[in-house]
RNA sequence: GGUGAGAUACUCAAGUGGCCAACGAGGGCAGACUGUAAAUCUGCUGAUUUUUAUCUUCGAAGGUUCGAAUCCUUCUCUCACCA
């Protein structure tokens, strides 16, 4: 291949490398690593960074994911770093106070689940799993002492929260400014070639940058940043705290259910970050919402299609569509539920906290109350209901059935 | 170290002896309308089959009082100013 090809196909595959992402630092590393795999075959590494006290892993991780496995597919092999030592400070990005400190057992077993999800995106292959205490713990006070002598406060209070609570004055703990130290460290040790992350840890990121140089790699690693994807609200950023998340692991009805229940604007932003449809195929899908030839809840049912098949299979995707029809257009009940068993007589509000529908009797009685519960597809109005010994479904809301069994 | 201010439910925030399970706003849940979208309107949002009732809750522990989120004491934490 001639040079020129060569450039033309490199310029072409880092299109599709930097698709979606919010911004990069250090392009002509980018072009150079992936001319250089494609001349000579030579791999580069990627390293991206997960805390381990949350192995459920949720469509907001998976926008990195995506990437990671991009960048598998052009010579990337991916670090896919655990932070297990840096979780005991918390990242200062978010409320975050001081964690409370894992078990060693427990990271293992968090580990072990984040391996599950993970490789349902990423190429385990191309992939080491590493956990920064392996190095940071040797470091001992000496190297950490050293390590903070490589930067100082005034550009530490150059990273946005920190400016911000520093003139808001709220507090800033000393520990919180070794994050980044070490998350930029982690990189020292494992020199890596690039770095991505979400747009909010852009400070972070270049701090990989800054210390490599310190400590004399001799490279420094370019960055990608990917934007935050907003949780099922559309406001706050997904994640788990927050309850507004898809997660990967959740079943194939309950994913696509929530992914048709978020707002049509919000659509668009889910479009952009997590289809693999091209961006002139979702312009296109735009154009035809707007100009009334197509319905949006349509546009939205083939994303969600397109994501549940992603982490499940075609076929299971096609029964949560047909299920969430069934359900949901026609009002049917759903063909599969939890079920429960219960001696007879039983009081209605207590058989549905006990059908785990209700968290106490106390909103039982409220949701009986305002009409949202149902007995075998019938509102009920008596709160004061008993069930006779038989068979029925329960339903509270919109969403939530199951299915009692009364014995006498 | 000194002085002052503060800590109320998921969040913000009112309440300064009984009318307080605690105003209001946001959030959440539910109902109507819909496409499980948005917008809008309405209701609910500590627990308990004593349900025009009882119990627990206003940073923690004690105390005063017939009665405390409200008054007193000690403690813990947060913030501001000074050093």
């Amino acid at each position: 291949m001639t040079n020129e090809a060569l450039n033309d196909k490199t310029v072409n595959v880092l299109k599709e490398i930097f698709r979606g992402c919010a911004e990069t630092i250090d392009d002509a590393r980018f072009f150079s690593l992936v001319k250089t795999y494609f001349e000579k075959g030579e791999t580069y590494t990627v390293k991206a960074g997960f805390d381990p006290t949350a192995p459920d892993l949720h469509l907001g991780h998976t926008v990195l994911l995506h990437k990671l496995a991009t960048f598998q597919k052009y010579g990337g092999r991916v670090q896919f770093l655990i932070g297990d030592f840096t979780a005991q400070i918390g990242d200062p990005t978010g409320k975050s106070e001081t964690r409370k400190k894992l078990l060693p057992t427990q990271i293992e077993e968090n580990a072990k689940s984040y391996k599950e999800q993970v490789f349902k995106v990423l190429d385990p292959d191309k992939t080491t799993v590493v956990f920064n205490s392996e190095w940071i713990n040797p470091l001992g006070a000496a190297g950490m002492l050293e390590l903070t002598t490589t930067f100082n406060v005034a550009r530490m209070l150059e990273r946005d929260d920190f400016d911000k609570r520093h003139k808001a004055g709220i507090s800033i703990s000393i520990s919180e400014f070794l994050y980044p130290l070490l998350q930029g460290y982690d990189s020292v040790h494992l020199k890596s070639d690039i770095e991505i992350g979400g747009t909010d840890q852009k400070f972070n990121l270049l701090m990989g940058r800054h210390l490599q140089r310190a400590y004399q790699v001799g490279k420094e690693q370019a960055v990608m940043m990917m934007p935050i994807l907003e949780g099922l609200d559309g406001v706050q950023k997904m994640s788990k705290s927050l309850g507004n998340y898809i997660a990967v692991a959740d079943e194939p009805n309950e994913m696509f259910g929530k992914i048709l229940s978020i707002s049509d604007t919000l659509m668009w932003r889910y479009y952009e970050l997590l289809s693999s449809q091209s961006l002139d195929e979702i312009e296109a899908l735009k154009a035809g919402v707007e100009n009334g030839s197509l319905h949006p809840k349509k546009v939205k049912e083939s994303l969600a299609l397109e994501i549940t098949e992603r982490f499940h299979s075609r076929d299971a995707a096609l029964g949560a569509q047909a299920e969430f029809e069934r359900v949901h257009a026609q009002s049917e009940i759903p063909s599969e539920m939890d079920e429960f068993s219960a001696d007879a007589p039983i009081w209605i509000a207590k058989a549905l906290v006990d059908c785990l529908l209700s968290p106490s009797t106390s909103q039982a009685r409220r949701e009986i109350k305002q009409g949202s519960v149902k007995i075998d597809q019938n509102k009920l109005n008596d709160e004061q209901y008993q069930l006779e010994a038989g068979e029925y479904i329960l339903q509270v809301g919109k969403r939530k059935f199951a299915r009692l069994k009364v014995t006498q």
